[in-house]
DNA sequence: AGCACGCCGACT
DNA sequence: GTCGGCGTGCTC
């Protein structure tokens, strides 16, 4: 067969996983046909071999062609990403202003990373050469554009013509920048789907309500095409029961489904109910998992062996034969968005993943951030409601325990004592929240004054009575309790301040014969213990539960009927604009973890705050509410979701130098002639030393989302040319969850 | 990011 | 004389 001879030959425009912006350019082979965008492909770099993903095959470069080195070979034959996969992954490294390189490479499991065969485990039964036969055949049927190159090759035995390469490209390679203002920025202009619902037939098997039935009908009517829709529901309201009537259908069209969840420990309930209602294979995938372990989920998915996917924010690149249903469990969480490296948020990313393959979207939670509570209001996204709870359960009481001037025992007021007593009488559970691990956190001498601080970072060392340890816990130094001043050399230190290891004590004491468990980072260290204690906590095996974050997620407790909240005025004021939302999550969560049918939880909030219009919102109305009024107040004071913001960090053990390198990014930034950007800073982050670095940042906040990618466009090639950014730890974060 | 090259201080 | 410090620059 005749391929390609002419003196030109094609060029494999490659990105590779290195932190660089530019695509790199190595001659094709001429004795066999090209590949495909999505292959991997090991190429000479500078000194050695690296992998490096196809993205688009040219007949020039713009490199001299001497200068050029020839692939060393093709790793695969036919591509693990489809042009959906790989257009997906060029979006975001465009958003996010990340590496597409190291983007691409972040999308595969480490082993194909490194350039090994895609194979899935022998034992599975599953051979390389079945499976290369089988989706050679198949691949050129699914996807014409392979097929019609692959056929251009083998008619004419002749080089590509340039209309035919660009064309060719473009199905695979939209421009990034085409895609970024016409595709995509046009989610503005998205139309909302407003539709009357008529019920559909599949929702037969329900017992639930009206609520239930229209969120599945909304959704499953729509599956052959894009829809954002956010399925707000109160917990308890069957939130799980429509995604599962949603997948059904999904599956009868032989389409594959991947579900996002926030955290793995929510993974083992949720899987279990996923397997018992479908016979479809699933494949699960999250970080705690082993490389090879991920690897099969990974390619299960790719190959189209398995139908549904579970796992965390990761997975959302996996690459589908054939997915037609993206369902992203509890969206506010802040787990969706990836806090360090590529810095990207797998809802928006979901959105867009949907956008790209023209599949429905689906959004859920209790407590919507305001950022789709907005996107719900303007029409982009369908609004779903389940304001029910299922069945005849009564929603949970909040109240409010205004502590002002009232005496506290180790932080528990004398009001809320008496619940607990009555609670523990009616032998029901009690939960109480504090988001604080360790015993108290500061270590003060009642002498002198002393306090015990870490020497790396602006942050008291918290005492751990148990290990009998300071501790940092943010750069993670231990020393031991000290028994002295080491200042004054009185032993007069002295604990202030509350833990949920000095609760536990105090609870101990009171509540002798109780029998109590505290669920937090140190006390769930162990593998499996967190598991065990639910367990025992379902079992009736506890009679107080007390913990920390970790107690808000997903897990439910049909027996605790009296859960307190011990300290929300933490929350009530921080400089941090989305505080107020996420203490009113918080609330609203760790509410939702009590009571059932016949015995409705109450809620404690302990305040010195009563008529703070945040909770009294809380109480008087519901989260929608104050959803409501906080999305007023962000509009008023022209934050999120009303402009958009990108963050620059810096650290250095110097203090100088990050300030330094932002005030240059700070200069490069105002000189575009674009006054609509704003340029905050450089400012010291909100915790200016940690782990013995200094940190700084710049904020860009601008009213239109178009005007900051922009600035973000030329300003990121002028900043890797800066000098000083060679000398500071910087990155960039495009919609920053929190400005740390 | 790596990795080599390059141009200045203390050593067998 | 050269071993090695890390500043600078490049990677198709």
């Amino acid at each position: 067969m005749a391929y390609p001879t002419s003196a030109n030959p094609l060029i494999y425009r490659v990105a590779l996983p290195v932190p660089l912006y530019t695509l790199f350019d190595y001659l094709a082979p001429r004795t066999s046909p090209p590949c495909l965008p999505g292959c991997r492909i090991e190429v000479p770099f500078r000194y050695g071999t690296k992998t490096a993903f196809l993205v688009e095959i040219a007949q020039h470069s713009a490199i001299a062609t001497d200068k050029l080195k020839p692939i060393n070979r093709v790793i695969d034959e036919h591509p693990l990403l489809s042009a959906a996969d790989l257009q997906l992954l060029l979006w975001v490294a465009n958003y996010y202003h990340h590496p597409l390189g190291e983007v691409i490479s972040s999308a595969f499991p480490v082993h194909l990373r490194q350039g090994k065969a895609a194979t899935l485990p022998d034992e599975k039964g599953y051979q390389l050469t079945e499976l290369g036969e089988h989706t050679s055949s198949e691949q050129l049927r699914r996807t014409p554009k392979q097929k019609s190159i692959l056929e251009l090759f083998q008619q004419h035995g002749q080089p590509l013509s340039e209309s035919a390469l660009t064309a060719w490209n473009s199905q695979w390679r939209t421009s990034v920048k085409t895609l970024l203002n016409k595709q995509l920025l046009a989610l503005t202009t998205l139309k909302g789907v407003h539709s009357t619902l008529p019920v559909a037939e599949s929702t037969r098997e329900l017992p639930g309500n009206a609520h239930q039935q229209a969120a599945v009908a909304a959704v499953s009517q729509q599956l052959g095409q894009f829809g954002a829709y956010l399925l707000e529901g109160v917990t308890g309201s069957g939130k799980t029961e429509v995604y599962m009537q949603i997948i059904r259908s999904a599956l009868a069209q032989n389409r594959q489904v991947l579900v996002l969840i926030p955290e793995i420990s929510l993974t083992p309930q949720l899987e279990q109910r996923f397997r018992q209602r479908f016979s479809a294979n699933i494949a699960v995938s999250h970080s705690k998992l082993t490389n090879p372990q991920r690897q099969t989920a990974w390619l299960q998915m790719q190959q189209g062996l398995c139908q549904i996917m579970l796992g965390t924010r990761s997975a959302l690149f996996t690459p589908m034969q054939n997915l037609g249903l993206i369902i992203l469990d509890e969206e506010h969480d802040s787990s969706y968005k990836q806090q360090e490296g590529f810095r990207f948020s797998a809802r928006d990313a979901a959105i867009i993943r949907g956008k790209l393959l023209n599949i429905p979207v689906l959004l859920g939670s209790a407590t919507p951030s305001l950022e789709s509570f907005y996107n719900a209001q303007r029409g982009r996204y369908q609004w779903l409601p389940l304001p029910e709870r299922a069945g005849d359960a009564l929603a949970p009481q909040l109240q409010i325990i205004d502590i002002r001037n009232k005496p506290l025992q180790e932080g528990l007021s004398e009001a809320l004592l008496k619940e607990i007593n009555n609670t523990l009488a009616k032998q029901e559970q009690v939960l109480l929240f504090l988001n604080r691990r360790g015993f108290a956190p500061t270590l003060i001498c009642h002498s002198c004054g002393w306090v015990a601080h870490c020497p790396s970072c602006d942050a008291n060392l918290v005492i751990h009575a148990q290990q009998q340890q300071l501790q940092c816990h943010h750069c993670g130094k231990q020393q031991r309790l000290l028994q002295q001043c080491p200042a004054c050399q009185h032993n007069a230190l002295t604990a202030l301040g509350l833990g949920t290891e000095r609760v536990e004590s105090l609870l101990e004491q009171r509540y002798a014969g109780y029998r109590i468990i505290r669920l937090d980072r140190d006390s769930t260290q162990r593998k499996g213990s967190l598991q065990k204690y639910l367990a025992q906590i379902n079992l009736g095996q506890a009679d107080i539960i007390l913990g920390t974050q970790m107690l808000a997620k997903g897990h439910h407790f049909a027996n605790v009927t009296l859960v307190a909240i011990l300290d929300v005025d933490s929350g009530l004021f921080s400089i941090d604009f989305r505080s107020p939302e996420k203490l009113a999550q918080l609330i609203v969560q760790v509410a939702g973890r009590a009571g059932r049918a016949q015995k409705p939880g109450r809620v404690m909030l302990q305040t010195r705050h009563p008529e703070h219009p945040l909770l009294t919102t809380l109480i008087q109305a519901d989260y929608h509410h104050f959803a409501q009024q906080a999305l007023t107040e962000r509009q008023q004071a022209g934050l999120p979701p009303y402009s958009h913001q990108a963050l620059f960090r810096a650290s250095a053990t110097d203090a100088e130098l990050a300030t330094e390198f932002l005030d240059c990014v700070a200069q490069l930034a105002r000189q575009p002639s674009n006054p609509a950007n704003q340029i905050l800073g450089p400012t010291p982050a909100p915790m200016k030393k940690r782990a013995g670095r200094y940190h700084q940042q710049l904020l860009l906040q601008c009213k239109h989302r178009k005007n900051l990618h922009k600035l973000l466009d030329t300003l990121m090639p002028a900043i890797a040319k800066l000098k000083t950014s060679a000398k500071v730890r910087w990155s960039l974060d495009v919609d920053p969850l929190d400005l740390y």
